[in-house]
DNA sequence: AATTAATATCGTAATATTGCAATATAAATA
DNA sequence: TATTTATATTGCAATATTACGATATTAATT
């Protein structure tokens, strides 16, 4: 990402670009929606369903699983993944927020 | 970012994908937040608001803008900026999904 | 016209991300 | 226990991001 200070951040915008960055590409995006269609499946079907190689999904995965948006639960020699509620929490909120601001201000720029 | 192969993936994807990495910086964060609460402001209330240097914000300003999700106004010679409420309908939709779905599965993992 | 004020752009160093081959790990199976 | 299957980790090259000083641009003011 290159320098960044976020040290002179909130914990709140740190927390919510952490999440944010997370679903910053598209095939996190792509792993997302997969699992919003089939609720939970191992990491091989996700494998298949995108057009990267393995090491590169189990990569996507982690950083999905660190950001707190999906977990992983070990079923037999495979894992299954699913979305994880609680880790939308914040970013759920934080478009709450705007939702409900860009109702009301009906976009009257300067 | 390093190489992403974003010919590989659906214009949705993408899209979704390009809105999140904007907002996946504590800075942009701070940018919105700030325009949230004052509705709209000139670039230097900003450069006043964020511990970065001018260029700095000018440049994180230009990736909100371009994402669609800030519009800035010409008013003498400064530059009046303020939040893109159509920026923010496909990640809007997004996250709509995302919440019915967890609303009604009640996060059944695997 | 020169100066000031506000913002953008350029150039570049430091760092982060992406992708994948090679390899490691761990569980199931023969 | 050797092999297969599923996933993670390592190492590294290619590329992207971040930050900021220096400088350019543009409009207002003197």
């Amino acid at each position: 990402m290159g320098i960044t200070k976020s040290e002179h951040f909130t914990d709140e915008q740190n927390e919510l670009a952490t999440l944010a960055k997370a679903l910053g590409h598209p095939a996190r995006i792509a792993i997302v929606q997969h699992l919003l269609k089939v609720n939970s499946c191992i990491c091989g079907d996700i494998v298949n369903e995108l057009p990267l190689a393995q090491p590169t999904v189990s990569q996507h995965l982690k950083e999905l699983k660190n950001a707190g948006l999906i977990k992983g639960n070990i079923e037999g020699n495979a894992i299954c993944y699913c979305l994880n509620e609680e880790g939308f929490n914040p970013i759920k909120s934080f478009f709450d927020q705007i939702n409900t601001y860009l109702e009301n201000k009906k976009n009257q720029c300067c």
